[in-house]
DNA sequence: CGATGATTTGAACGGTCTCAACCCAAGTGG
DNA sequence: CCACTTGGGTTGAGACCGTTCAAATCATCG
């Protein structure tokens, strides 16, 4: 979590890179020596909530993988306004734009906690792609997922009204992970009303609606109960 | 739908195949000798205007690439409303979801217009690209162009209004083929309000807004002259 | 305990959708 | 050649959803 040692070369700490690059898919069926010749070349780096990890102008030519905390990653629109893309967890990478192509990515990375990455540089990212053929199915596995994830929530954006994304939204939150009825939201009121393309007033008031409806139940510390899956689905 | 003589081996059009191929972004920086292996594998299929290249719940394990005419692809959503998620023109190619990760795929293909696609089998192609990686690292530039594009149109909707939608649409149009100042629309206005998010009595209004404002000129035969592209920007 | 930020609630405004009518262009069949 | 149909496009009026702004409440943290 708290890597005093941040900007450190590898070696001074292969513990927690090995664990934190062990937990990534995309690397996790490689033998264990290419495992290390990929650790030989990345960096650790941390970050306290807060910090930005990278801008949208300034392009830094790394995949991030988070090794412990949590990452916001959000776009500007030309009004100003930001929307929270995603959420990043332990194992979970981004940087995937300035990567890949040579367009400059526009998105921003927040830690929203303490939180640890392990970087890999572009091209030697790009020299192990050629020589280990592999992980790039994974990674192509890994985008065309997160392809489909985008262009469904584009598809609710623009076809749906908000109670139903919000419905929809807590439905998934559900069948990912908690298998109770009961789940904690990730975020804050705040932060999932730029997520979902909303006001946090809007996210408050359709809340209280379907609560109203004895779909849901609403109890403190973010969490939620779910009453009702059938009827969310209808909302 | 009833490909009169679909489902054929390369070998009897070879030559178009190669034509389409080639024309390809992700396999144009091969030896002529690796396209032939390709090649071999391919199937060409032609479909008439508006017929299903594929559909959602029908998970096709094949890569299309467009080797002539224009498809759409477009999505469901709870509701039933479709949205347009964007048209493929030669050389462009869809059906990735499928293809590397288990996930099925959500969007449907239509031709909008006769249509001849080129399929690549998915073990086929996973094939090709262990043996030479070059190509996964140039389907994955395309793959983080697309998210990026994604990312951005699922922003715009969260954020801006219609209006401002509309006006960067046809800046956009403007940047990417045409230099003059007169652009025409790819598509039907009810197409776009679909790509757009919106309805098209909204897209006709905008429009006509717009052109009170002075900011564009409506021409006939879907044909919209841009007048004023800094104003549409601040629109 | 005070301060800061998140959340809730209320009221008014505004944008967009819906529904319905109408127009227009391109076919079609008599 | 003309009625008729068909589908896209336009226009108008009203309803509705969600935003905005303002104020009050709650929560968290030093």
């Amino acid at each position: 979590m708290e890597n005093k040692e941040s900007q450190q070369a590898c070696n001074h700490t292969i513990g927690s890179h090995k664990s934190c690059i062990s937990l990534v898919p995309i690397f996790n069926h490689l033998e264990s020596e290419q495992m290390d010749e990929i650790l030989m070349t990345a960096q650790s780096v941390s970050y306290k909530k807060g910090e930005i990890i990278y801008q949208a102008d300034n392009q830094s030519t790394s995949l991030y993988i988070v090794n412990s905390g949590k990452v916001r990653i959000f776009r500007l629109s030309e009004s100003g306004k930001e929307q929270l893309v995603r959420i990043l967890n332990p194992g979970d990478f981004t940087g995937e734009y300035a990567l890949f192509s040579e367009s400059t990515h526009e998105s921003f990375a927040e830690a929203m906690v303490d939180t640890a990455v392990c970087m890999i540089n572009r091209t030697d990212l790009q020299a192990f792609l050629l020589k280990y053929p592999s992980i790039s199915l994974k990674i192509l596995a890994e985008f065309s997922t997160r392809l489909e994830q985008s262009e469904k929530q584009s598809t609710w954006f623009a076809t749906e009204k908000v109670e139903t994304r919000i419905a929809h939204y807590l439905i998934e939150g559900l069948a990912g992970g908690n298998h109770s009825e009961v789940l904690e939201l990730p975020m804050s009121k705040k932060d999932l009303a730029s997520y979902l393309g909303t006001t946090p007033e809007t996210i408050s008031r359709k809340l209280a609606d379907l609560e109203a409806q004895g779909l849901i139940k609403l109890k403190p510390h973010k969490k939620i109960e779910i009453i009702d899956v059938e009827g969310l689905l209808l909302v």
